[in-house]
DNA sequence: TAGATTGTTAATCGATTAACAATC
DNA sequence: TAGATTGTTAATCGATTAACAATC
């Protein structure tokens, strides 16, 4: 109910959910139960309920959930009820093909900024984005007001790049360096790395 | 010390501290200790030496642990001290940049086999391999005796296809696309949807 | 009303941390 | 030896789950 300190690992899953009942909703459905949605998931409908009285009282006794108002208030809360603006740096393949990849707008970003170091880059066009160079990208960072980066460089330069977005007023950073980064305790990172993924199911094989 | 129900989470970070460990190595630093991984890696000492213990005895008291043998007893215990022929189910723009990505080799993967259902993209040629027709599929997976796939499809068929994986012998399954799939107890999955990373660090700006 | 499901409490379970003997 | 760091135990901390009154 109140909002003092919710656990980080309460706010990891709220995404997850959010993604469920779009797939729901989706399929036409207007209601949920925390039995369904935890089914769907592979996790305990105690376990969702608990999560979502952090917050406050969504649902109806005997009912359950409407989907439309629980997603908007998973909207309100991870503060994807409007669009944020995202830089991307580092346009290499894989940056090419974030870039490109339309399942952002929906769900709250919009890349709206590109950097590369590569002069055979800058200039061009990528995703609706024009690449620009890195060299300016304090300024231009500053004068967007832009809080949240991608990060597509190569693993040597990403703690370096990294710096750069701090001092430029980033706020929080998706990392695709397969790297851990070093950032001031106001700053956020997550990491997207296949591999360690790859190598957590190995182990069972 | 024995392996008797090693805990997921400790399994999940064998991969960082096997990266971070690469990391130092690349630098040429033969020695390491469990304070200045963690340091690294905004984990405590404790925590990882209580990992490690798990499955044995690497480090020397007063010492630390030699990087070099460190890593070869996780890529050990991890299953990569030897290379898995992977799958890419579905080569779209997002697929296309993983099988062009050079990073898969030295971590333990190799991407042997691609497949997609569009005619124009059969016999094409993506990073190494040639895409062939996901009609084919489960016979080539079965010949192959691949246990490890990558699905880089729409979130709208990726269900069905991890059906075929199931039945294809599959094992171990990379979902790239944002939806959570239903597999039996046996198969291990996990995701990788760049926006629940970023939504989660959103809830804090 | 009867049936169903929430929100919440208390109990259980598991993970992290602090501390230290062992020892290189 | 003296200093440092491991591996491990016990204590602490936090997360999950079971259960149920409230109520739609």
């Amino acid at each position: 109910m109140t909002s003092t300190e919710i656990p980080d690992i309460v706010v990891g899953r709220l995404p997850v959910y959010l993604r469920a009942l779009s797939f729901l909703a989706a399929t036409g459905q207007e209601i949920t139960s925390s039995h369904e949605l935890g089914e769907k998931l592979g996790i305990s409908s105690a376990q969702i309920r608990k999560d979502l009285s952090h917050f406050g009282e969504f649902g109806k006794q005997g009912t359950g959930y409407r989907i439309s108002h629980l997603q908007d208030q998973l909207r309100r809360i991870l503060k994807v009820d409007h669009q944020w603006e995202v830089a991307l740096i580092g346009v290499g393949v894989l940056g090419h093909a974030v870039a490109r990849y339309g399942g952002f707008h929906d769900r709250g970003f919009r890349i709206t900024l590109a950097f590369d170091n590569d002069p055979a880059k800058i200039g061009e066009k990528v995703g609706d984005t024009i690449i620009q160079d890195v060299a300016i990208m304090p300024d231009v960072l500053r004068q967007h007001d832009t809080k949240v980066a991608m990060i597509a460089v190569p693993a040597e330069v990403a703690q370096a790049v990294v710096e750069v977005c701090v001092k430029s007023g980033i706020k929080a950073i998706l990392n695709y360096a397969p790297i851990h980064l070093l950032v001031p305790p106001d700053v956020h990172v997550q990491y997207t790395d296949p591999i360690t993924h790859l190598q957590r199911m190995t182990y069972y094989l």
